[in-house]
DNA sequence: ATGGGTGCAAAGCGTTTGCAACCGG
DNA sequence: CCGGTTGCAAACGCTTTGCACCCAT
């Protein structure tokens, strides 16, 4: 999955007269690695650990490139940081809990059905689109139980 | 529609024992006639036409309290610039032409069933959510096969 | 009179950019 | 060697904050 995705890139790479740097491709490989989402300072210092020069504004022209070439997708959650996800071939939903953060990925079949429906009823040719629901979840639910019963 | 929004925004103002002032109404009055979604610069030079000496900080400290008390909703489609629409009765989601920006409004009403489905399932309790859907309107698809065949 | 609201300017903070050194092809 | 790449620090742009003054209650 990795190698496939570092494919992709070093295709895309070449194919705009680009050239291969190894910090490039340290970054690249550490943010493939990540299931989920990850903020531009955890990929920083995950890659600093590989190689310790490493400065943020290439991992900021990473990702940026990362995402013209469709690998990586930017994600606000309005959660006051953006965080990055590495384009699977699965597609999923998110789920976010405003008063813990906590994100959950979720796939919905009829969801995705019904987005089909609509992009033909408006004419539009679909390239991605984003689900996020928000809310609070149980654990949330449960402590601010506790909160107001032990007042 | 605008004056009912003011007094909700009002009964939250003296639930939380803040006060009212006129800044702060002019921007509410003015944020509540946009009919899709506002800038805070926009916002900004519309209330300034009536108030002159309205300062920015005075916008994004109105936007937070109408956030807070849901009568706003913060808009980032990744185009670069972030907006406010104003949180009406009916919901809707977002149509998103990613070719010249267009943004179409719509309601499907098997989306929001499936959502109800999704927060079941794992146990939240839903405030809100966002669905946007990104793709090529009729419009950029003819122009597109126009600039072809002119070629 | 009390304490929240405001405008201003300064500070913050995430992101981008100019630059000289670096390095891959 | 050429021209893209990098790290650094400075610059940037949006947003927040500290402060003195204003104003609603």
């Amino acid at each position: 999955m990795i190698d496939k995705n570092l494919q992709k890139l070093i295709a895309y790479i070449e194919k705009k007269g680009l050239r291969n740097s190894s910090a490039r491709e340290t970054i690249a490989r550490e943010f493939f690695k990540t299931k989920d989402h990850i903020t531009i300072e955890e990929l920083l210092s995950k890659t600093r650990k590989l190689d310790s020069k490493i400065g943020i504004a290439t991992v900021y022209r990473t990702l940026h490139l990362l995402q013209e070439c469709g690998l990586a997708i930017r994600r606000d959650f309005n959660t006051g940081v953006v965080s990055f996800e590495p384009q699977t071939d699965h597609h999923h939903d998110h789920l976010i809990c405003t008063s813990c953060g906590k994100i959950i990925e979720f796939f919905f079949e009829e969801i995705e059905r019904s987005q089909t429906k609509v992009a033909q009823k408006y004419d539009f040719v679909l390239q991605h689109h984003k689900m996020e629901l928000y809310g609070i979840c149980k654990n949330c639910r449960k402590e601010a139980t506790l909160k107001k019963s032990s007042k």
